[in-house]
RNA sequence: GCCGACAUAGCUCAGCGGUAGAGCAGCUGUUUCGUAAACAGCAGGUCCUCGGUUCAAAUCCGAGUGUCGGCUCCA
């Protein structure tokens, strides 16, 4: 319901993240991790009957299954080296993610990195066994005696949830399915790679907590995670690959390009220094340009507010704790937390005519939320924020017109920097509320509004918000990682029904509106912070803090280098001049450091002929150009914002 | 919030019981230079905070704060 929401699934995917892939690997359905006897005499007769499966049954069709069950092969290998380490330890799961694979332990004390290392060896002895991984069929009650037999409480507990699943849908109750290698047997439906020694090259990554099933009120398990590949350059291209991600985190660029820092005196919240806030001020600028253009009206609204606002949006009740609130004189307020229910009180200000709809208020709206203090990250995760915010109140026949608009905005914006939006479709969940034939409405004019754009999108069925649909767009940076940064959500009943907004119909009859919350970029710091990672720092030539640094050869250039600063400033580009007495080579370093996009150098030969050398960041050199020519031409790549 | 790691100069980091170090950045001087680092000198630190152990703590222990990697949450 409130767009561009930065704290809602922000990051979608991206490198080194690992918990991605843990929907089909859930604990109950999937491959879990098991005990392991110190020997299979230890494990007595069951393991007399094991039959070794071929290497068909071990394996999916295609070699993308061939890599899952290797990863996951891996993760059984390296549960038998924590055991070797750790006899006592208590397995939780162990599945094949995306990169690799993790495994949750139960232990006796904290893992360090010389465990690691300890694990590691254990593994590649394992590997070099080449134990074969054989599965095992045995009858429920069996299973479940072994692994309780075994101290393995989290594993009974799948099996008795399995169990209970079973008995649910009246179907009877599965066999267990285990898989040994060498001695170490788990609970586990496959598949397998034939043999240990099908894994390839690997790594353990780190170690770090993870809730029981993913609960808090569950015990916290260590898990370690994993990375394995077919080959050892795949291995070393996906270590390159998050080397690449590192450089170009946007915390590190950020200090390095001197753009914002935070401060432990606010946590979560980033101190914008001037070439960041440049940055920021040319894309409030133009997203405000394309507003007045599209028909937007700006407002601005408090950022303290009383909590019966809260109440009334029906959030005090369940997001009390993550607001940051206040006493005065008797009253309770909160710093807003979203921008919404504010809007509704300027829409509210007066009765309000079909013929003044749609009416779309936008606002960078200033938000703070109390997130805790674990989950704060850079700038895709903080407590204070601002969003390219509006709330549109439409006649519900405007709606698929507005949509598409909406959609059109998106490409506009996005255009701007190179990315191509994608769209996903959230429909009516079970426990909507509101009129379903409203829903239905909603949802075929934005089915009719997304088709009309020619390209696919995707679906997710009952993915929308309890009170309207929505239309998510991500975006996939230079390292195909998806971001979540804009949102269409069309609001049936929150704004038009608890703040009990109307307007006037044709028939005088006083009526609901329709209200769409839309952010473009969606949280400014979080847009800004996928631009850098995106563009690694060197900004399109439109919106670089820097446009252009001019570069005097020696001091007797500098005075013509002031001149040629200051025709730039005029024409509101953004330039700086470097009069250090460094030598011209660093200034030119120090300039592709700073990633800056032009590189004007004035010597002699140009101040003679008012003309400029320029370089630009790619290292492309252009003789000879005059001053107006650059500047024209840097005015109008500035003008037409192109990527 | 939970688990773990980390916190030393503006930045990147070394030092890990016995006088606080380097490179870069900064300042000063020399240099005035043609497309990714001129040379020299100087200055710069409650070693995150508070408490404890010790003759002695940046170093060991505890608590707090922040950051990082995850988990959970994410209107």
């Amino acid at each position: 319901m409130f767009p561009g929401d930065p704290t809602a699934s922000g990051r979608v995917a991206r490198i080194g993240d690992r918990e991605m892939d843990m929907g089909d690997n859930d604990a109950i359905q999937a491959p879990v991790g098991a005990a392991a006897p110190a020997t299979p005499e230890d494990a007595g007769p069951f393991f007399e009957t094991v039959v070794r499966g071929s290497a068909e049954e071990l394996l999916d069709a295609g070699a993308h299954g061939e890599l899952d069950a290797m990863r996951h092969s891996s993760a059984h290998v390296m549960a038998e080296a924590v055991m070797g380490i750790f006899p006592e330890a208590q397995l939780g799961i162990g599945p094949a993610i995306d990169d690799g694979f993790y495994y949750d332990f139960l232990l006796p004390r904290p893992l360090t990195p010389d465990d690691l290392a300890a694990i590691e060896d254990g593994m590649r002895a394992s590997i070099a066994a080449d134990h074969l991984f054989v599965r095992k069929e045995v009858p429920f009650e069996e299973g479940r005696a072994f692994f309780a037999g075994r101290n393995q409480p989290f594993k009974v507990e799948i099996l008795d949830d399995l169990a209970a699943k079973a008995k649910e849908a009246g179907t009877a109750v599965p066999r267990t399915s285990t898989y040994q290698h060498g001695s170490f047997v788990d609970l586990c439906k496959g598949p397998h790679v034939a043999s240990t020694g099908k894994i390839g090259p690997f790594k353990l990554m780190t170690v770090a907590g993870a809730y029981w099933r993913g609960s808090e009120k569950r015990p916290m398990l260590q898990r370690i995670y994993g990375t394995v590949w077919s080959t050892q350059d795949e291995l070393e291209a996906y270590l390159t690959r998050l080397e690449e991600a590192k450089r170009r985190d946007h915390r590190r660029l950020g200090v390095q390009l001197d753009l914002f820092s935070f401060h432990d005196v606010s946590p979560g919240s980033a101190f914008w220094h001037p070439k960041g806030q440049r940055l920021w001020r040319t894309l409030e600028t133009a997203i405000r340009e394309v507003q007045d253009r599209r028909g937007y009206q700006e407002i601005s609204t408090p950022m303290l507010v009383h909590k019966k606002l809260w109440e009334q949006s029906g959030h005090w009740a369940n997001y009390q704790d993550s607001m940051f609130v206040m006493e005065s004189e008797g009253q309770t307020f909160s710093l807003k937390p979203m921008n919404c229910p504010e809007s509704t009180i300027i829409y509210k200000s007066r009765l309000r005519s079909y013929r003044d709809l749609p009416l779309r208020l936008s606002e960078f709206g200033r938000l703070h939320r109390n997130e805790r203090s674990g989950t704060l990250s850079g700038l895709t995760r903080v407590r204070h924020f601002v969003q390219d915010d509006a709330h549109i109140y439409l006649r519900p026949d405007q709606l698929q017109d507005e949509i598409k608009a909406l959609l059109g905005e998106v490409y506009e914006v996005y255009g701007w920097f190179g990315l191509d939006p994608k769209f996903t479709f959230g429909t009516r969940p079970d426990k909507a509320l509101g009129d379903q034939a409203l829903w239905d409405t909603a949802e075929s004019q934005i089915k009719a509004a997304l088709d009309s754009l020619g390209k696919p999108y995707r679906i997710k069925p009952k993915d929308g918000a309890f009170y309207a649909p929505k239309i998510d767009i991500q975006i996939e940076d230079a390292l195909g990682r998806e971001w979540q940064t804009a949102t269409i959500q069309v609001d049936l009943v929150m704004l038009p029904e608890r703040f009990d907004c109307t307007y006037i119909d044709e028939n005088g009859e006083a009526v609901r509106p329709m209200t769409i919350h839309r952010a473009i970029y969606g949280s400014l710091e979080r847009f800004i912070g996928v631009l850098v990672e995106h563009f690694a720092g060197a900004f399109p030539v439109w919106c670089a803090p820097v446009q252009a640094v001019v570069i005097p050869i020696a001091d007797r250039h500098i005075d013509g280098a002031r001149e040629l600063e200051a025709l730039l400033k005029a024409r509101q580009l953004r330039v700086e001049v470097d009069s250090s007495d460094s030598r011209m080579q660093n200034k030119i370093r120090l300039a592709q450091e700073q990633k800056v996009p032009y590189m004007l150098v004035l010597g002699d030969r140009e101040i003679e002929a008012r003309t400029v050398a320029i370089r630009n960041r790619a290292g492309e050199q252009e003789n000879g150009v005059t001053w107006d020519a650059f500047i024209d031409r840097l005015a109008e790549e500035t003008a037409a914002r192109r990527p």
